[in-house]
DNA sequence: AGCACGCCGACT
DNA sequence: GTCGGCGTGCTC
């Protein structure tokens, strides 16, 4: 080290770790020193942790009983954009400090010394005597140039053994040398020629370049139809950002997506990008935090928590499928990524690009509002044309009870398999039937963990519920009543319907697309591929299939039941129905030929329906707009729900009631508190569940607020409380 | 989060 | 008389 420590051995510092005390604590500076933002092991009582050092310490600590650190970490250190990111997040979703540094080192390993492996290269001499063997991995050495290779890859090439490579090894003809596991990525050519771009995608992509290039903070709405080529529009602003070297970080709703997403980065940069999900190995993963930390890693593709990988220098943050609510985390920290993006990019001066054919109508209200750039993509690339929307009048179809694909549907259907077309049939509803009733005596199998109905899954022969996973074989006699044989599903569900369908199409082949039909992501995306490919003439699915993937056969996409979740009270249903119906929608013909799309409804004059079949969105925006305005809603005011839970109902009800009485921190800045009432999931694992609401208008302190009110009660230990800022849902 | 300390019920 | 339940408190 060349240079002076910021705080020499022996010098106080303020060490953040990862343990759940919500403060910092004081350490001595190790051997040797340290600086701020670097990751040490420090001791804590009997163990050690994994910190940060996030500053000098406060000396409000007996100075006797202060220990020092173990060691700094051999990784790159936490830098100051992201050290503020995190506290403004903290700050934001009111979670503790420790809990942010968790989500920001979610890598294995990061303690551990930087891992070895042999690697090996063509050495100079000859060996004593050429075999046939020996020459096969000379020449497969050769192949090599002067790259370093796997003993494993090595064998493999030649065809060989790794004694021979052994031998080889010990007569200097090759050279063995050790190297850092985490190899940095391959470089990404931000000047090779993408595909030919329209005219309409040529001219969104320079607005977005210029974004990009301008090295300061932005967030522009890239909206386009589906099939527009959102995708090859954005990827020029990852270009842009690629050639300024600065890192890029592209987030994907859902993992499935990531694999067709690396082929095309692969045909426009030349090598892959690093990825970043659930889904990727140990190993990958620490690689993949350590060359993003090094900037040996350009470009990250990855899911919502990539947002807490230590950037270098990040210059775009692309969040694809913006309006996707799996982009809200839902347990643990609750943070929506969407936004967290924005937060992260205004602190690193970065650009961030929102990609979608159906903005959420908080995006849509900012970039009306000027807060965002709106870069509009109408044109369908190539021949494609949108589909033509109708509605089916479900009031004035002949259908049996029991079945859900009406004769004008049926007829539609005939039409397609006739001409050698693919067909969608679309319900948002896994399993067979969401509800098994008995009968004689009208009980409803429920969870016995949750206050949730059973779903009956066919396929599995069990009755599973949604909220928590529980699985149960399906009863013969009602388990309320006892009476044998009157149990009878009711409703329909994606299994259901592919029952109904091969009653209706016999000779069709059917496929199903559920997300818990398929045990990997692999799995899933290798069936994706093959019926995309035609083989299947009928794809019955959930809203897995409005997800993005391409059916270039498809053309005709029937919704099944377009009425579900127009229903109820959830502000924002109206709205995710309004996108869901026109993502499907936009799976039909998205190639030359003109698609066609049916929405089943028994209320075909419903305003969002409308809006679908007339195309007019922006229509429908403004009016969802404005009457949130009018009730002070998410975006024009501002929520957070309290989730009290605990395995005792009298306990939670108390404490919510506490709370919602003594609401004089909140009353001070006008907010209003609604509740206790049983959270939309009432009990989940055995432990039950309330919620409170809190509105408040849009300039208020909420956070502060919500502190100062939460921080006056004290709670017993088994009762856990949860803060949810700008939740998904509330009724 | 762990882990220890500590104060009340059913066992060798 | 002890073993052990988990409530309370501490960790620099």
């Amino acid at each position: 080290m060349s240079f002076e420590p910021e705080f020499p051995e022996g010098a106080l510092v303020g060490v953040l770790i990862t343990e759940p005390l919500d403060r910092m604590l004081d350490y001595k500076a190790p051997e040797g020193g340290c600086d701020t933002g670097a990751f040490v092991e420090v001791p804590l009582g009997p163990r050690k942790v994994l910190g940060v050092v996030w500053g000098k310490g406060t000396g409000g600590y007996d100075l006797a009983k202060v220990r020092s650190v173990l060691r700094v970490l051999d990784a790159a250190p936490m830098q100051q954009d992201m050290r503020q990111f995190l506290r403004k997040c903290a700050d934001y979703t009111l979670t503790p400090m420790p809990a942010m540094l968790r989500l920001a080192t979610r890598a294995p390993g990061l303690g551990g010394a930087v891992s070895m492996r042999k690697v090996y290269r063509l050495g100079g001499r000859e060996p004593d005597r050429m075999t046939n063997a020996r020459a096969r991995v000379l020449d497969a050495m050769e192949a090599y140039g002067g790259a370093a290779v796997t003993m494993g890859e090595l064998a493999e090439a030649a065809g060989v053994g790794n004694s021979v490579v052994k031998g080889l090894v010990k007569h200097g003809a090759i050279y063995e040398e050790d190297s850092p596991r985490d190899l940095p990525y391959p470089i990404l050519d931000p000047d090779r020629p993408g595909k030919p771009l329209t005219e309409d995608q040529a001219s969104a992509a320079s607005a977005l370049r210029a974004g990009v290039a301008a090295k300061v903070y932005g967030t522009t709405l890239l909206k386009g139809v589906t099939g527009a080529g959102k995708t090859e529009v954005y990827l020029e602003a990852v270009a842009e950002c690629l050639a300024q070297g600065r890192q890029a970080l592209v987030l994907l709703p859902e993992i499935a997506l990531t694999t067709e997403f690396l082929t095309r980065v692969e045909a426009r940069f030349g090598a892959r990008p690093a990825e970043w999900h659930s889904g990727v190995t140990m190993t990958e993963r620490r690689r993949c935090w350590r060359m993003v930390g090094e900037g040996n890693a350009q470009f990250v593709v990855g899911a919502r928590s990539a947002l807490f990988l230590p950037f270098r220098d990040l210059g775009l943050i692309v969040v694809d499928e913006e309006h996707d609510g799996s982009y809200k985390q839902e347990d643990g920290v609750l943070y929506n990524a969407r936004d967290m993006a924005v937060m992260r990019a205004s602190l690193c001066s970065g650009h961030v690009v929102l990609a979608s054919a159906t903005p959420a109508l908080e995006t849509w209200v900012n970039a009306e509002a000027g807060k965002y750039n709106r870069v509009n993509l109408t044109a369908r690339f190539g021949a494609a044309k949108m589909p033509q929307m109708r509605a089916i009048d479900m009031r004035t179809e002949d259908l049996p009870g029991g079945s859900w694909i009406s004769p004008s549907l049926q007829k539609a259907v005939r039409l397609r398999l006739e001409k050698g077309e693919q067909s969608l049939l679309f319900l948002n509803r896994r399993g067979y039937a969401p509800v098994t009733l008995c009968r004689a005596c009208g009980e409803q199998i429920g969870c016995d963990h949750c206050d949730a109905r059973m779903v009956e899954h066919r396929f599995q022969k069990r009755l599973m519920c949604h909220q928590c996973g529980e699985t149960k074989p399906i009863p013969a006699a009602c388990p309320s009543c006892g009476v044998e044989g009157k149990l009878a599903p009711v409703g329909p569900g994606v299994e259901r319907m592919a029952e109904e369908a091969a009653a209706q199409f016999p000779d069709a082949r059917l496929a199903i697309l559920s997300s818990d039909l398929f045990g990997s992501a692999r799995a899933l995306k290798e069936r994706i591929e093959t019926i995309a490919a035609g083989e299947a003439d009928i794809i019955i699915g959930t809203q897995l299939v409005a997800k993005g993937h391409n059916f270039p056969l498809l053309t005709l996409v029937g919704v099944i039941d377009a009425d579900l979740g127009l229903q109820g009270s959830d502000l924002r249903a109206a709205e995710k129905t309004f996108q869901l119906m026109r993502q499907v929608a936009g799976r039909a013909g998205r190639v030359e030929t003109q698609g066609e799309a049916l929405l089943q409804s028994f209320q075909p004059e419903h305003p969002v329906i409308r809006a679908i079949l007339t195309g007019d969105e922006e229509a429908f925006w403004r009016a969802e707009a404005s009457e949130r305005q009018a009730v002070g809603m998410p975006p024009f005011g501002r929520m957070a729900g309290i989730i009290l839970s605990a395995p005792d109902l009298a306990m939670v009800f108390d404490v919510g009631n506490a709370l919602a009485q003594n609401d004089g921190p909140l009353r001070a800045i006008g907010a209003q508190v609604f509740g206790p009432a049983a959270a939309p999931i009432a009990r989940i694992r055995g432990r039950h569940r309330v919620r409170l609401l809190i509105k408040a208008d849009k300039g208020a302190p909420l956070q502060a607020a919500l502190t100062a009110w939460i921080g006056q009660l004290k709670r017993p230990t088994q009762l856990r409380l949860s803060v949810d800022i700008d939740p998904q849902s509330f009724f």
